[in-house]
RNA sequence: GCGCCUGUAGCUCAGUUGGAUAGAGCAUCUGCCUUCUAAGCAGGUUGUCGGGAGUUCGAAUCUCUCCAGGCGCGCCA
């Protein structure tokens, strides 16, 4: 009715309204909610923005809603102002719920695997992993939080030429150390973390490798120093917040003849073809820029068909979504990986690879050059001993993954108390450090307070953190839908300094029993609400600081 | 050369998919601890949103172009 008015004076003429929104405006200020309707009927009316809102607004039925003002602002804005009772209903709610208020049923239980850091093997992890650990964590949590079943997972790289490097390396280091005069190969690995593995290989085995036929010798050390290896990874991952369901072993795909399998399934749909004794895929065929090796003239096949084996393998174990988190330097692999699950007729649109930047090592204001070859990185364990196992995974998941990130470590050791990590756990712990003065004082902060004694929290700094406090299934949905964690970081910053703000303004533990009751009931709450995020985050939820 | 990412305050970075006067932290200046944790709060200062053009009522955001930086373009992984 009041439309149909509206539009006879405004002269229009289509059915149809514009996609307008109604939304909370970015400044407070501006009332509870706004809509753009008015502006973006400017063409079809021929009218200011400013008169159109009048125009609406003389129409519009506002009783019996919650609406309690409105204005026209700006370049023809339209703000409400709602009445704000229903805002306190969020701390019975947030209590009710407990560790699971902010959980959603957005992925219906949808099977979804994160794959992420799958570093090299070889080596220890750096700044890189560190940034991937972070991320890919954090948004295995938020996707679980959102109602999906995630699982998380390692592909261990423990095949191919890095592999063969790796045994050359060993193998000589193993002769050398026993005394032969061998020549370290040219590609190898210089670490002294190889010299230090053959030493316990000779303590254990004693000089029986030298004798071996050197197959059986190579691969006998390198089965022995992978696992040592990647038992060192795996717990500097425990120590950083981050356990695997599961380690998937790629030389696995080669010894089941997974990988055959699957180049004879490619083949049988006509995607591959044969030149200069390789065999190729017809990666061109799904906007690639050249077609790519799939097994060598030698018969080798390359990282890239275990790579496809292996991305078959994640959907036949039943994954309807498969999210892989890539260092940017995987860039060029994107496009061909897609087209491989397509021609495997897999919908290209459900695998996800999220592309992080680079790290960045900054020394004496110089860039390093990381490599694991040259033994010359900062290590994710280093970065632990330094910094924290908080500081540095809120370091990365404050940051988009699309931004490079400069890390200059001695920076970040002197600065380290300036994490902002520590103002969101410094908020929480001032929160406990209430409820613990609230039973010493002889109140109990548990009481459920009253529908009459919520309506208390009336403030504006109540407000405020009510109104953050509901936000959080939204931030969650957002977050999880468009699969950036570090949404949740700059949200719970935000919780946190509205609760500052809120401490710093108004006291808890009045002798009002009814205030008293209600505000110790938001403490709770916003604690709570801290709590669940941090838990996302993989950061700790302090009680003192 | 081609492809992808980035360029926002002195520094490190956000910016809810095109909205209102572009925001935080650090730095800096001024106030606030005899009351729940001052690792905090309140306020001040700080901007050609890399440059230019276009689309739009309206652009940091979309399009084009130029500039600068990063990464990639192997029968490596």
């Amino acid at each position: 009715m009041a439309k149909a008015r509206a539009k006879k004076e405004l002269n229009l003429e289509s059915e149809q309204l514009p996609a307008f929104v109604l939304e909370e405006p970015r400044e407070r200020q501006h009332g509870d909610l706004a809509t753009n309707l008015a502006m973006l009927l400017t063409k079809q009316a021929k009218r200011a923005p400013r008169d159109i809102a009048k125009i609406i607004l003389a129409n519009l039925d506002m009783e019996k809603t919650r609406i309690t003002s409105y204005a026209i602002a700006g370049p023809g804005f339209i703000n409400f102002r709602l009445d704000s009772s229903w805002l306190q209903d969020v701390v019975p709610e947030v209590l009710a719920k407990g560790k699971k208020y902010g959980s959603l049923n957005l992925g219906r239980g949808e099977k979804v695997q994160v794959e992420f850091v799958s570093a090299n093997p070889t080596g220890l992890l750096h700044m890189g992993n560190a940034r991937g650990a972070a991320l890919g964590d954090s948004l295995a949590a938020l996707l679980a939080m959102a109602g999906y079943e995630v699982e998380r997972e390692f592909y261990i790289n423990d095949a191919g030429n890095q592999i063969y490097n790796f045994a050359l390396s060993l193998e000589a280091r193993y002769l050398q150390q026993l005394g032969h005069d061998v020549p370290f190969p040219e590609t190898g690995y210089h670490g002294q973390d190889l010299i230090d593995t053959v030493k316990r290989v000779i303590e254990q085995e004693g000089d029986k490798y030298v004798l071996m036929e050197e197959e059986l010798r190579r691969k006998l050390l390198v089965r022995y120093a992978l696992q040592e290896k990647i038992t060192i990874i795996k717990e500097t991952l425990e120590d950083f917040g981050v356990s695997y369901d599961v380690w998937f072993s790629e030389q696995s795909l080669h010894e089941s003849g997974y990988i055959q399998d699957t180049l004879r399934k490619l083949e049988n749909q006509g995607y591959i073809y044969g030149k200069e004794g390789a065999l190729w895929f017809k990666s061109t065929l799904f906007g690639d820029e050249k077609d790519e090796v799939l097994k060598r003239s030698n018969g080798v096949p390359t990282y890239f068909a275990a790579d496809i084996a292996y991305h078959r393998n994640k959907y036949e174990r039943g994954f309807k979504r498969v999210i892989n988190i890539w260092g940017a330097d995987h860039h060029g692999h994107v496009a061909r990986m897609k087209g491989a699950m397509q021609a495997l007729r897999y919908d290209p649109a459900s695998l996800q690879i999220i592309l992080m930047q680079l790290v960045r090592l900054i020394q004496d204001g110089e860039i390093v050059k990381m490599s694991k070859r040259s033994g010359q990185y900062i290590t994710l364990r280093e970065l632990m001993d330094e910094v924290g196992k908080d500081a540095a995974r809120f370091f990365f998941i404050l940051r988009d993954p699309d931004s490079t990130v400069e890390f200059d470590l001695d920076l970040a050791k002197s600065q380290s108390a300036d994490n902002p990590v520590y103002y969101v756990q410094y908020a929480h712990a001032r929160l406990c450090s209430i409820l613990r003065q609230a039973e010493e004082q002889g109140y109990d902060p548990n009481l459920t307070p009253t529908k009459q004694q919520l309506t208390l929290l009336s403030a504006q700094e109540e407000k405020d953190l009510l109104k953050k406090l509901a936000d959080l299934p939204g931030e969650i949905a957002l977050a999880a839908n468009l699969t950036e964690p570090h949404r949740l970081a700059r949200y719970v910053l935000d919780l946190a300094s509205l609760f500052h703000t809120f401490y710093n303004s108004q006291r808890v533990l009045v002798d009002d029993e009814g205030l008293r009751t209600a505000r110790l009931a938001l403490i709770r709450a916003t604690k709570q609400v801290i709590a669940n995020v941090l838990m996302i985050l993989g950061v700790s939820a302090p009680e003192r600081m």
